[in-house]
DNA sequence: GGTTGACCTGTTACGTTATTACCTCCATGC
DNA sequence: GCATGGAGGTAATAACGTAACAGGTCAACC
């Protein structure tokens, strides 16, 4: 763990959502690291290697891990009206689907699982989202 | 249904695989259609509402749905090494993954399901692949 | 001490993917 | 005729991502 990389990570627990490596890169910047797309992927990259982060395919996006400790099997629920992003952890879901393509001969390696929706602030007879 | 929407189905149907926005758009150019990102993009969301096509978030990439005709819940398998991609229905698991979700109050919308591994033709004690 | 090699960071330049904005055409309905 | 709206054409640009190269640090090894 290295001070771009470190910075990276607090970064995005500080934003409390998905970010993408922009602006991510643009934090970064204003922290005084280079200021070129590779030095927030580069770090990005790591960070989704090591179980700290996460990638959204969904959202070109990345988010902190909420819980690195454990190795997990997330599953994400994303909300279409305020963004946010809750990470759920899915076990069965995921050792039913490896299963299931076991069956047909598929090895799974990873496995991205991401539901796009509304979430409960959102969804509660109101469709206009909780920005904050 | 309209021409270019009608043959950007075909065009995906005779691949027999995932196709990025920009090479459907080179094949509807030489169709004579617009040669513009937007055209490509347009009849490609187009046949994703529809249930004709599906969007692979893993590869930016588009299928055709190999069944159209009844309502379902997909599921791919995306081979690594020889790109090739497997939809398979996952009726149960999404079932199972709605409800997970409603327990924390969120609404299930849109589910993306994707696998990343080896299909049966490249993991049979081979890594490379067989491309064709 | 000097050299080597691994690893990290920075930068240039570029490639790929996706969208915005604006315009034309044409079928429909009045 | 004349609005209306869907569809498609085009230009321009935004957003996302990577290859390739240059320098710097540090530990290992001779
Ligand atoms: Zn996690
Ligand atoms: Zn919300
Ligand atoms: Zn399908
Ligand atoms: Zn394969």
């Amino acid at each position: 763990m290295t001070p771009v990389r470190r910075r990276t990570l607090e970064i995005l627990l500080e934003s409390h959502r998905a970010m993408g490596a922009y602006d991510v890169l643009e934090r970064l910047s204003q922290d005084g690291y280079g200021n070129q797309p590779p030095v927030a992927y580069r770090a990005l990259d790591f960070l989704v290697e090591q179980g700290l982060a996460h990638r959204l395919q969904r959202l070109n996006a990345f988010a902190a891990c909420l819980s690195p400790d454990r190795d997990h099997a997330p599953a994400f629920l994303i909300c279409r009206s305020c963004d946010r992003v809750a990470e759920t952890d899915a076990p069965v879901l995921r050792a039913a689907f490896r299963e299931t393509a076991a069956e047909r001969g598929f090895k799974v390696e990873r496995l991205t699982v991401e539901a796009v929706g509304l979430c409960p602030a959102c969804g509660d007879g109101d469709d206009t989202g909780a920005d904050a």
